[in-house]
DNA sequence: GGCCAGGTCAAAG
DNA sequence: CTTTGACATGGC
C-alpha cells in the first residue's frame, strides 16, 4: 500500500519542483523558509488549503522574509486567506519573518545548523504563534533537529491503540522518544506516517478503523 | 448544512 | 492548573 515507505515530507509548497517522494537530501535556504512558513499556516488547517496560500505568495513573489516582512497586512491577509485565520496567520508570520531579519541576520540555514535543538525550540516557543507543535516542525522538517512531533493524529491513534490515555505535550513526546531510535529520519518518517494513516483511517467522526492497514495491532473496539 | 482540518493564545473560573 | 472561546477558509 502506498501509505508505507518514505514520505518525502515535509510536503510541497512553492518549491515543489525540488522535492520528491523519499527524497531527504539538504534543502535550500528557501525551501527552509517555506517549511517554516507552511508550518505557521497549517495550524490547525488542512494542507490542502495551505497550498493554495503558499501558491499565493509564490505568484505574488513575496516568498522570502524580506518581502513578507515589508509586505502591507492587508494584502498579506488576501494572499494567506485560503489558509484560514488568515489575519492572524498573515501577523505571525510576518512577526517571524521580522524577528528573522532581526536576530537573524545570518539566515535560516546557519541559525538553525548552529543552534543546538533545545536553544532553537525554546527561541521558536518565546515567539507569538508559534506553540510546541509548529516549534517541533520547524526543528524537524526545517533544521533536521531530531526531535518527535507530537499531533492530534497522533495523540488520537494512541489513545485508539489503547497506549495512553490524556498526556501533556511533553509526556506525549517523552513516550514516543523513549520508543523509537533517538535520529530524525526515524522522526521525520513516523510523524509523516501517523499523519497519513490518520487522514485516511483515524477521523474524528469514524471511529472504526475499518480496512485499517494496522489490522490486529489495532484493538480499537466498536 | 454540518463537521472537520497536521494549533495557539488570552481570559476566566 | 484546567476550561473555554476566538480565530476563518474550503472540502466533502
Amino acid at each position: 500500500m502506498a501509505a508505507f515507505g518514505p514520505q518525502g515530507w515535509w510536503p510541497v509548497g512553492w518549491n515543489k519542483p525540488l522535492y520528491r517522494p523519499g527524497f531527504y537530501g539538504p534543502i535550500s535556504e528557501n525551501e527552509i523558509f517555506e517549511i517554516c512558513a507552511g508550518a505557521i499556516l497549517t495550524q490547525n488547517t488542512s494542507w490542502k488549503n495551505v497550498e493554495k496560500a503558499l501558491a499565493a505568495l509564490h505568484a505574488a513573489d513575496t516568498t522570502s522574509p524580506e518581502k513578507i516582512n515589508v509586505c502591507p497586512a492587508g494584502k498579506l491577509g488576501r494572499l494567506v486567506r485560503s489558509s484560514g485565520y488568515y489575519r492572524q496567520k498573515a501577523g505571525r508570520l510576518k512577526g517571524f519573518c521580522c524577528y528573522i531579519l532581526r536576530k537573524h541576520p545570518e539566515g535560516l540555514k546557519k541559525w538553525f545548523s548552529a543552534a543546538p535543538r533545545q536553544t532553537l525550540r525554546g527561541e521558536l516557543l518565546s515567539l507569538k504563534g508559534i506553540g510546541p507543535e509548529t516549534a517541533d516542525s520547524i526543528a524537524l522538517y526545517a533544521a533536521g533537529k531530531a526531535g518527535f512531533v507530537i499531533d492530534s493524529y497522533t495523540k488520537r491513534i494512541s489513545q485508539r491503540l489503547g497506549f495512553a490515555g490524556e498526556l501533556s505535550y511533553e509526556d506525549w513526546q517523552a513516550l514516543f522518544e523513549a520508543n523509537l531510535p533517538p535520529n530524525a529520519g526515524t522522526y521525520n518518517e513516523y510523524h509523516a506516517l501517523l499523519v497519513k494513516l490518520g487522514k485516511e483511517f483515524c477521523k474524528k467522526r469514524k471511529p472504526l478503523c475499518n480496512g485499517c492497514p494496522l489490522g490486529k495491532m489495532c484493538n480499537n473496539k466498536k
